[in-house]
DNA sequence: GATTGTTCTTGACAAATGTCAAGGGTTTTT
DNA sequence: AAAAACCCTTGACATTTGTCAAGAACAATC
């Protein structure tokens, strides 16, 4: 399994055996089935988590019950609850499996230990933060110019394989609309 | 001028004289009336921007010339483009001053060279990243789970010497909702 | 193979939010 | 001091989006 991850680092980064081999001692696995979850609200988390196979969610549960997605994470995308991990409060997010998955866990320590023996390493997730940031800025963006039509048309250009893998009601979560909402506007789309 | 920027990062971490004067040998400073743009969409971000003193706004003008905040920055904080200054595209957005501001500015290379130089101001970039991605996150959250009213208390709650300082309308944009809808949400819960 | 659960659609209606227009009070500019 | 620009509010109305309920298609489970 570590191979997979091993390879999304070869695709951005430049290491030694020897570094690959720090991170695998210090990786540790988990099989999610379906519905399983990586963490539930009210949990600290702990781990840096990135997904080998399969698909999680990243979501919130609000008082009435509504779920609302903060984050897809299909294969080669990290999860986890930054604010929980940092500052050691319970989470207010679930993660879990929309498809069976496999996970690649760090401890927080871990990766902190890994950052700092490898530079590259360092390098490349400062990197990652950079781009993590363009991509929540693209979604604010959205989120408070586009009407739904343009929000929905707007994720399926940037998500186009997300879109065939997720069931519509949770794109219309991602979004802030109703499952309605979306559905309708769905249809008028298509039928230009 | 330096000398906000240089009590702002005593706050923070821990320098030497040579740090500091290293820093203040490649900081540009530069002040902005009222209305005057730091960045016009089409320009390329080249600078890293702390504002000492005054008021940014950092925004987004759609075709139908509606302007949509993405992010206030008043004093002690940062701003500009990540994406146009990270793969040197023409921004897509604009800065300019609410009120008069005098600001530090950092050219890029610069910025990466002292982050390379001195190690405890890296560490406080990547901590400052994350804390931003918490941020954001945030904001993101209260755009798809909260209505009008909601946004708004939350707004007021998390910045409340903002919501003095900028008109309304302002406040409506960046919320993304319609200034006359903010007024009447006001007007309601002030009521009760 | 029957049952249960999930997903998606659609209709009818309600609620939230946006748009346009006008006016009054400020502040800024000339 | 006058004029212009800006800010906020309010009303009337339009549009968008949400809610509730029902049913059909499909998949998952027993």
């Amino acid at each position: 399994m570590f191979y997979i991850f091993r390879k999304y680092l070869e695709d951005k980064i430049t290491l030694t055996n020897e570094d690959y081999e720090l991170i695998e001692s210090v990786s540790l696995f988990k099989k999610l089935r379906k519905r399983q979850y990586l963490l539930q609200a009210g949990d600290i988390s702990r781990f840096h988590a990135f997904v080998c196979k399969g698909f999680l969610r990243y979501y919130y549960v609000d008082e009435k019950g509504q779920e609302h997605i903060m984050q897809f994470a299909p294969e080669n995308h990290w999860t986890g609850d930054f604010e929980s991990m940092n500052y050691g409060l319970p989470s207010k997010y679930d993660i879990d499996a929309i498809e069976e998955s496999e996970i690649l866990l760090l401890k927080k320590e871990d990766f902190e230990m890994i950052r700092k023996t490898i530079p590259a390493f360092n390098d490349f997730v400062n990197e990652t933060l950079k781009k993590n940031a363009v991509v929540l800025q693209k979604r604010i963006h959205a989120n408070i110019a586009l009407s739904a039509e343009e929000k929905y048309s707007d994720f399926i250009s940037k998500y186009p394989s997300i879109s065939n893998r997720v069931p519509l009601h949770m794109i219309a979560s991602y979004l802030g609309l109703s499952a309605e909402t979306l559905s309708r506007v769905r249809s008028q789309s298509t039928r230009k």
